[in-house]
DNA sequence: CAAAATTAATGAACAGTGTTTATTAAAAAT
DNA sequence: ATTTTTAATAAACACTGTTCATTAATTTTG
């Protein structure tokens, strides 16, 4: 059976080869701008090849889709040493910004776009963006415990914050921001920033 | 000259002819599903005649984009006439929220898409835009005035509730919401709405 | 080892996309 | 009536995702 063992392992190189290939050309041009011929040619084969090692574009979507929640929770790695939970929320939340502002592809690829979630299978693969979801919650929910936040459903509480990040995030990245001028903008977000912050704390 | 008065109407009548069909279509199909022989087809035109009223797909999309925004201040019509400004904010919030669930494409085109921003001309024609945006900046301010919100840089907490606003609407037109159980998902969002508006109101 | 069976890779095609251009048909001006 | 201007189009270009019959390589069997 060891021809079969070899078989499966080549059959998993290959799918990596495809997917680092087609991750490097969507960082630089985005999901929408790489063809499969793109990829094909990137990796020396047929575009025909890749339909055996992928369904469709979806597919490959789907896959880029968890490698950036992957490469999410590398970004924020440092987070859980961060004792006092409120600290590591405010903490949590530049971060966030930050992983938007430095890697726009990556945020579009896992919040914006609405190809990688059309299928239905999709929460069962949703392992580290769940696992980045559930750690925000229990903060949030710390938060409250050492009464940095008002006591409520802290589910609730942490939907609102993201809500507030994904808003001002999408925002930006989408370029709806033409109102305030390019000099003043950074400082409103900023301020915004701040003021939300200052909101949601308990007084 | 009357000759040349008639070409120009009926310019402006293939104009609207076109967009009024790109509409229809787009309506139901989303504007990337629908292409330019579609629209063509509608209209029993060549493709390339749509090339002598549009400089090219992007410029029917500015165009619907305008409409969509029209279209929005047509929606919150009523909101004016409330007198208290608060109620006001929080109706304003209720049909924001009820746009994008009546009106998704809509709201895609309006706010998701990155299609109408990539050029930089779109500033000048946002006239509807900035209209209902300037209305809501009015109404935060008389807000403040009145007591209702705490006195802060009355863009700023315009920014951050409509931040808010836009990410809750995007996570559900975006199908990021499914780590909350289909049931409990509108409960959810209910509160948080409720949430947010008494966070940043006055105490 | 040779023949048969399985598997992998591909070229070519299909049906679609946005866009351009040379050509034709119609209308207006001379 | 003839020339000039304008409008509309057919056809093409260079793409796209995807499928499928054919070919080439590899593994299994007799």
């Amino acid at each position: 059976m060891t021809v079969k063992q070899r078989r499966e392992r080549e059959k998993e190189e290959m799918r990596t080869l495809i997917l680092d290939s087609a991750h490097k050309l969507f960082i630089d041009k985005g999901f929408d701008e790489v063809s499969i011929r793109n990829i094909a040619e990137a990796i020396e084969y047929s575009p025909a090849t890749i339909y055996l090692y992928f369904k469709d574009k979806n597919e490959i979507f789907h896959a880029l889709h968890q490698e950036a929640f992957r490469f999410y929770n590398q970004f924020n790695i440092e987070l859980p040493a961060i004792r006092d939970p409120f600290d590591r929320l405010v903490k949590m939340g530049e971060k966030y910004f930050e992983f938007m502002t430095l890697h726009p592809k990556y945020y579009n690829i896992m919040f914006l776009m609405e190809a990688p979630m059309r299928n239905d299978e999709c929460i069962d693969e949703w392992e580290e963006g769940a696992k980045a979801h559930s750690f925000f919650e229990q903060t949030v929910l710390e938060c409250m415990e050492k009464g940095y936040l008002a006591a409520d459903d802290h589910r609730v509480v942490a939907l609102t914050i993201w809500s507030y990040m994904h808003g001002i995030c999408s925002l930006i990245i989408r370029n709806r921001m033409k109102m305030y001028p390019e000099e003043i903008r950074e400082q409103i977000q900023k301020q915004s920033f701040e003021l939300f912050m200052n909101k949601i704390r308990k007084r």
